[in-house]
DNA sequence: GATGAATGAGACTTCATTCAT
DNA sequence: TATGAATGAAGTCTCATTCAT
């Protein structure tokens, strides 16, 4: 279903992905003050003036390359829960390494004061779905008896969210069966 | 008779203490790259040239800022694991809503590829002593017999250092006794 | 079918040579240490990122401009020693006066120590090739017999060379006839 | 020129000299622009301040240590005129390499247009008396009918006093015997 | 008299953005 | 539409000079 097609020659689509690649590129190896449009056009091999066409400033470039930003494709849950949490958390950690998630969690929190909109869109394309598909794996094993009624869902999507990134601020490499480890924990908890 | 004292005009430590004090507000509120020599310079009331005389640049300042940077007072636990849990964690996030951490952070992962000197001292002065004092509390309960035999310390403090990050990217506000939410559940676990 | 040109905006020749003319004024009048780019920039009626798009920076520029340094156009040799000897020296002396190369010599000389480049430039681009002429008039000139067979070239060109600079640096205006006197002087020599 | 002596502790005069030299030196070896006080005064050994006790500024400091540069000592004639002009040559090139003096005379001649002064002074203290002494030789030869009666001594003085500057610039070495090979050349001159 | 600290003016360079072809 | 050139507004750092001890 085509919409009505503007006349003229039309805009290139590969330079279209191009941009947003390199900018998503530079965004998280750089950060967003030291991204430079200069190199966005190098690395995406356009022109400046041809990225200034599409989007109307650099914060511009830099929001939408994070509204491009998409999850990997999710695996469908097994049911067994154990195995579900392990595969999400190791999924989300194969994906944060793939794209060095941490260097533009890091650019969205230091431009917060700045440029606000880059934390929000990174929160609403990334971190808030991950962390609903968390909670409702914990939700439906709660609802079919695998974990207490009374099961403190949100403290605990709120643990393992955070694990990836504390571990990696730690500086320290991730042990073998890292995510094991933690699920392990947080299912059994500490007592005795 | 003149007391031993060094010739010349002696360095104002009113101003090295004001420099550091703006280079780390505007550090984690305009982050690194951002942060420019003459707001500091402005905002700590000195001229740009009595700041190159203390630090070599923009680098070694930012470095020295971070260095600068200590935790608040700790205090003594008291035995009762659960409570020193979460003054712990209380007090985590009272530090870090005081002197903005989360822009820290930001600054220093989105510096990293650039300034890794950011990150690797905040980790040293700031990550890392926690860390240890959070694995200190609950080696001891183990050793006391209050935790399993087994259970998996270090899986356990990469759960709790991460909570807060984690709670604060969800952009949500922090509900109500929080970290007794945290603390029960990782205590306890998920199981019925 | 438009004819084969390079995309975009042409850059502006008449740019190149105001630029690499305003660098020439300035070097010799103010010297490479004091000469700005912001002068040069106002000189040449252009913006510094338009120098900076030409050039690296403020050496390059400066080697640029001396590169751009040509002698005017020769006179063919006559034939006649004497005339073309007082020529060449006439030629130097009012080329000099024309650029100020004293002002560029005396740049080069005081970086040499930090640009060696600016005096490296000159001398190739300079010096040398008129010493080449002034020894090629001396060489033709004994192989044609006018000279002694033993005639110290070499040693000629250089107390040539070298009149010049002794006759500025003195302070003392020039004298009428000056080049004729000192072509008679070398070729007679001093002796009854 | 100190007349009566002013009360109180008296300058030191090891600082006097010591700042000279270290002026001096930083002249010939980085130009005016480029020496800074904070280097003659960290090469000398003083503070900044105990320079501006002395002299009033950079221009005034540069002037002081030129007019500080006197000539080492000249031997006396031995009235064999080619061996002194010979020995007047040697000293004269000797000394050059000393104290950097092509370094001096690029700086003068770089900041002719700014400060003047320095090429009058260098030319007042080095160059005239340099030449002098070369037209007395000159003349004394001729007075005595070792040269011819019409000499034109003033062009003979110009020749050989640009010579060291000629081959320096030339940037290739001193050939053996070079001052023989110029006085012998000039005195007999070209002619078979 | 001497010292080390402090300053204000400027220098080089970079970059987001607009222009001309 | 797309390109490369041009620009003005910073930003980091240096330096001659003055101040306080």
């Amino acid at each position: 279903m085509k919409s009505a097609r503007s006349p003229g020659r039309p805009r290139s689509s590969a330079a279209d992905r191009a941009i947003l690649d390199a900018a998503l590129r530079l965004l998280a190896s750089d950060g967003y003050a030291r991204m430079t449009m200069d190199g966005v056009a190098a690395e995406a091999g356009v022109s400046k003036a041809t990225i200034y066409l599409r989007y109307r400033g650099k914060a511009d470039l830099a929001t939408a390359a994070l509204a491009h930003l998409r999850d990997a494709g999710r695996r469908e849950p097994t049911g067994d829960l154990r195995q579900d949490l392990v595969d999400l958390l190791s999924q989300m950690r194969a994906n944060a390494e793939r794209v060095s998630v941490m260097g533009i969690i890091g650019t969205c929190l230091a431009e917060e004061g700045h440029t606000p909109e880059l934390l929000r869109l990174f929160r609403e394309r990334t971190l808030l779905p991950r962390r609903a598909a968390l909670a409702a794996l914990l939700a439906d094993a709660r609802d079919r008896g695998e974990l207490a009624p009374d099961a403190d869902i949100e403290a605990a999507a709120t643990l393992l969210m955070g694990a990836y990134q504390s571990r990696y601020l730690s500086g320290e490499p991730f042990p073998e069966r890292w995510e094991e480890r933690l699920v392990t924990t947080l299912l059994a908890g500490l007592r005795p």
